[in-house]
DNA sequence: TAAACTCGAGTGA
DNA sequence: ATCACTCGAGTTT
């Protein structure tokens, strides 16, 4: 039992108010993200004004075919699957079945169409921003860790070589990839956020690490990821705050966490910290602290769990 | 191995045409799903000329204040979760930092804004659309499998009474609750889906029972479903194409399947259908059909693996 | 209401 | 290009 504000299941569901706090953060951010997608929209409609007099004279800009499509309906994500003949299918439908029939109101039908298929791709930046923001956290409770501990580390932002760290800031968190420090009893420890381990081909969320390496390039850290006696902890982090999507994603890192354990040959500890814990779950999460299958767990909204669970961590 | 048509793990892979089709088929879809949404957006815009001069108009119209807090970027499932305080602190942000500045433009930076919010509206709406397209699809190869059989069979709608099968007709396959029929052997058979099993708390796709019942309604199922002995198949299905999402649907639907293993005392046939299937899971999902623990398995988009898989199921 | 289902919009290695 | 990560927009029971 490595953390001791980890006393009953019960104890890491999250309350109303940490859910409340986080949508309303959510919301507040989202607004910030949602100014280049309305900007995108207004240059749009101005194109349309100054180059077009009527649906059909939309094909000939070429600048505003991307767009165009994305009005017709097709994410970015979804241009990619789609053959050329897919695509000319669904513009030349969106103006025929869209744009004309809405006369001269052509170009507000296409900017809200627009609008409609940005809005989606809002939501999916929010979710990746969501993300990082919970490793943003992480981050910033290790480092407080280690200088509340008077353990001296570097860290490094994308691949780059290590910084001391003197020199980190609150600024920085949310670019951390690696950092590096000597426990305790004088040991190395590396700690690696969404790397690859290749003993299961999959990337993980939380790598700590009892090997040095000089930067996060490719080769030096990917002789240490090869080796699994190098290996002391594979965590996973939910960052998200809907109880609705709280047991699917336990689900999703339940089953990574299971392939890690049958991947690996020694036994090392695994933890799980999730910032949407619900009841049923939080059973299933503590079963598996109290059985040792998880080394650790923290609700990510409860500062004194994150708190203790990175104070161990720091001292594997 | 009880599907013919697996005899390999690429086998389970999805094809790059499959996909283009899926894409496709999602993108028509969803630009007919987008009409409501853009003419509520139109709605708004009517009202916001008829009835307001300035931002601060707004508030006072009681039947746009919840589009309004669309447009302060709180989505329906986010407003169950915030307080009023919370609400009102964003509605009046949002006039104040976003309308107020737009001057005279208040009303189309609403409504952009609005539609923004709108289109992630849509994007959920679609997920939800492509996964009953799956299980109507599901549906139809089971009912011509029963038809081919010349089984007779009945199916409910909702939770209404069975109506004899002789009435089914494809329009009906997108609301089918469940189907009833008696196998080769005299044996009385019922498929439900998407019902909570208590055995392990949770909903299920899809649950062949041996046992019949008036009407799917609460309690004649539900004492069917308390007893254990009745169950014969548990399944999961996964319609989403995107390859994206397939290694994490598959995640989640592992840890489903593997609490119904680890919920019932008894073993029972565990089945998996998906649309998407990457290599890397087929590799996992095959292995788990070579051992046993998945009994049946099939590609959705493939429509031998799925008449296959629904073949074998009707004569459990 | 609570709980957990639907799945792809982004992202990056 | 490939793969698999981020998570909440809906929905139902």
């Amino acid at each position: 039992m490595n953390n001791p504000h980890i006393t009953l299941a019960d104890i890491l569901i999250t309350t109303p108010e940490a859910r409340r706090s986080g949508f309303l953060e959510y919301a507040l951010r989202r607004n910030k993200e949602a100014v280049p997608f309305i900007d995108k929209a207004k240059a749009l409609k101005a194109i349309l004004q100054a180059h077009t007099q009527s649906p059909d004279d939309i094909l000939s800009i070429e600048k505003i075919k991307e767009s165009l499509l994305e009005a017709a309906g097709v994410s970015v994500k979804a241009k990619a699957h789609l053959s050329i003949a897919d695509k000319d299918r669904l513009l030349q439908d969106f103006i025929d079945k869209v744009l004309k029939p809405s006369g001269s109101a052509y170009i507000e039908e296409m900017v809200y169409r627009y609008l409609l298929t940005s809005g989606d791709a809002l939501g999916g930046k929010m979710r990746n921003i969501i993300g990082s923001i919970a490793n943003e956290k992480l981050t910033r409770f290790i480092v407080s860790q280690l200088q509340i501990c008077q353990i001296e580390f570097t860290y490094t932002r994308k691949n780059d070589a290590f910084t001391h760290g003197k020199h980190f800031t609150i600024d920085v968190a949310d670019s951390i990839k690696a950092i590096q420090w000597t426990n305790g009893q004088n040991q190395q420890r590396l700690l690696v956020y969404n790397v690859n381990v290749p003993q299961v081909k999959k990337n993980i969320d939380i790598v700590l690490l009892k090997q040095a390496v000089a930067n996060t390039r490719s080769d030096p850290l990917k002789k240490v990821l090869a080796d699994e006696k190098n290996y002391l902890v594979i965590g996973e982090l939910k960052g998200g705050i809907d109880p609705a999507g709280a047991d699917e994603h336990w689900k999703t890192a339940n089953t990574a966490l299971g392939r890690v354990r049958t991947a690996f040959n020694r036994q090392l500890s695994l933890i799980f910290i999730g910032a949407a814990i619900e009841a049923s779950m939080a059973q299933e999460i503590f079963s598996q602290y109290q059985s040792g299958e998880l080394a650790n767990c923290a609700n990510l909204t409860d500062d004194n769990q994150l708190a203790s669970l990175c104070a161990w961590l720091i001292e594997q």
